[in-house]
DNA sequence: GTCTATACACCGATAGAC
DNA sequence: GTCTATCGGTGTATAGAC
């Protein structure tokens, strides 16, 4: 079994528990793997499980959502490209955002960089097709980091209340809420 | 010490370590106690500390934010009183909410039906309190579940990018947008 | 590359002195 | 009501056989 194949399956553990709770006999019952195969393949034990983890989902976030929102489409459906992958990349609304779940306790010291620095791709990324579909800058700000923050809330929600409704209507209405004139 | 006095300090363990990450060690150290001393305030241990924990911060809550909401004034006024309180409850966005942070892992378990039902009793609160200012029970659901959830995400973007404008901003804007006609 | 066995620290929890 | 000392279990991490 390579590196790549279990990264999906120490993402879920990663995602549903938090750093501490990912505890290895999680991670390797999720994987299948025995403690000692886990450090073969990751010799720094789950600090770097989690860095590896992190890492393979930024890749996937730049590629489903940063570049195509980089793209030379209309702005509104570069935007619709996002949402239907967010939809996608938290299934439905069903699962945590992992960089939400480790910027909490030890995590959050570790990774904090990572973190700070994917959500600011992300805004940076949206802030620039608001801008080119004509609003200006701080409102295009604005409603950039709106836009993750609605997405965040929505996912605490679906995991307090076991309802992803306000998470699809979120990601539903996120294209008018962020291009719509003036505001 | 009673064991009133050291709830603040258990609380603020497990808003920034969550469930896993809140070891006696750091109870202990918070608190300025001995873990001996804290299995004589709860003979349950940490289970019940979280417990405890939950049930001031709900107490808080239903002070502070419902019992307001659910006064004689102007829905505006009430509105107000509770975003005033909120930004109060989470330090001005400095610390995290307990129950989003207990809606992980193994603590989600064992918390469920506590947090669920504290979200639940705020928003249709909320609810009630946005169809007396003339808006129709669909439309004030989704303002009010929007509201929740963008505080939720607020608290999130605050402690993964050091920056707590957003919090702000989203609270600041927060009557209106709950009581603004039609929409 | 995976396993069993194990080392050692820390976890939650308890006993018993004061 | 608080402490020191300690228990059994589990945590992360390693050694070494296959």
């Amino acid at each position: 079994m390579s590196k790549e194949e279990v990264i999906p399956q120490l993402t879920k553990v990663f995602r549903q528990y938090g750093y501490e709770g990912a505890t290895l006999a999680r991670l390797s019952e999720a994987t299948g793997l025995g403690k000692a195969s886990l450090y073969h393949h990751f010799p720094k034990g789950k600090e770097e499980m989690a860095a590896v983890v992190l890492k393979s989902m930024s890749d996937r976030v730049e590629a489903s959502i940063i570049e195509p929102l980089r793209s030379s489409g209309e702005p509104v459906d570069r935007i619709r490209v996002m949402t239907k992958n967010v939809d996608k990349l938290y299934s439905g609304g069903k699962q945590s955002c992992l960089l939400a779940v480790l910027a909490l306790g030890e995590a959050k010291n570790l990774f904090h960089n990572e973190i700070q620095n994917a959500f600011n791709v992300w805004i940076d990324t949206l802030v620039q097709v608001v801008m080119e579909a004509g609003i200006e800058r701080s409102q295009a700000q604005q409603r950039a980091e709106d836009a993750i923050l609605e997405i965040q809330g929505s996912l605490i929600l679906a995991r307090s209340l076991d309802n992803t409704v306000p998470f699809k209507r979120v990601l539903e209405r996120l294209p008018e809420e962020l291009l719509l004139a003036s505001g």
